[in-house]
DNA sequence: GGCCAGGACACCA
DNA sequence: TGGTGTCATGGC
């Protein structure tokens, strides 16, 4: 499939703010309040912490789930800013407990908080998600859930390849898991094998 | 008109 | 721990 150059973004709070609004949602979605957000904070991470939770709502809302999402955004936007926005300091601050501090902050759960780790804190770490759990199920991996998975797949990347597995593994989920029947036979025999 | 997307959380047994 | 309902918008 080639590179996929994941995440798109400008920089780094476009990513904070894009990894929180894709939770359940379509890209098409996230990009509509992406456009939002941009003339009104320039993805400046200070101009995005003084939104009002009611500012931040009607920005987002074209990405549902706004109630949550939005006080996702405020929780993490306080946090970075008690660091000045420094992504290594926070990192440096926090070592290893920081998963353990991104999962604190309400409406942050696994995936998002190893999308952080992943792409904005320079941490190469695995990415458990559905697509993922999907294509391993394929390949024989059976896992119960997230934290499973992630237990199962020891992988040894360099930051840049870790994030480009997740972006190879969600772009070919979203081509071959779209529909059940397409994957069901998609998956028959071993041509997912052959093809991976 | 129904289904679902690059989840998370509260509630329940 | 594990299963289920709910949150919400937009595209197909």
């Amino acid at each position: 499939m080639g590179p996929q150059g994941w995440w798109p973004a400008e920089n780094k709070i476009e990513i904070c703010l894009g990894a929180i609004l894709v939770q359940n949602t379509a890209w098409a979605n996230v990009d509509k309040s992406l456009e939002n957000l941009k003339p009104v904070t320039n993805f400046e991470g200070e101009k995005v912490a003084a939104l009002s939770q009611l500012e931040l709502i009607e920005l987002i809302r074209p990405s549902g789930f706004y109630q949550t999402k939005s006080r996702a955004i405020k929780e993490l936007f306080q946090l970075l800013a008690t660091y000045d926005f420094d992504f290594t300091k926070l990192r440096q601050t926090f070592g290893p407990d920081l998963r353990k501090k991104l999962l604190a902050l309400h409406g942050i759960g696994e995936e998002t908080a190893d999308v952080l780790l992943l792409y904005v804190f320079d941490v190469p770490v695995f990415v458990a998600d559905r697509y993922a759990q999907k294509l391993f199920a394929a390949l024989g991996v059976v896992s119960k859930n997230y934290h499973h998975l992630q237990q199962q797949v020891s992988v040894e990347l360099t930051l840049a390849q870790a994030q480009e597995f997740h972006g190879l593994i969600d772009e070919f989920g979203k081509l071959y898991f779209k529909t059940k029947s397409f994957a069901d036979s998609f998956l028959a025999g071993d041509q997912l094998e052959s093809r991976l």
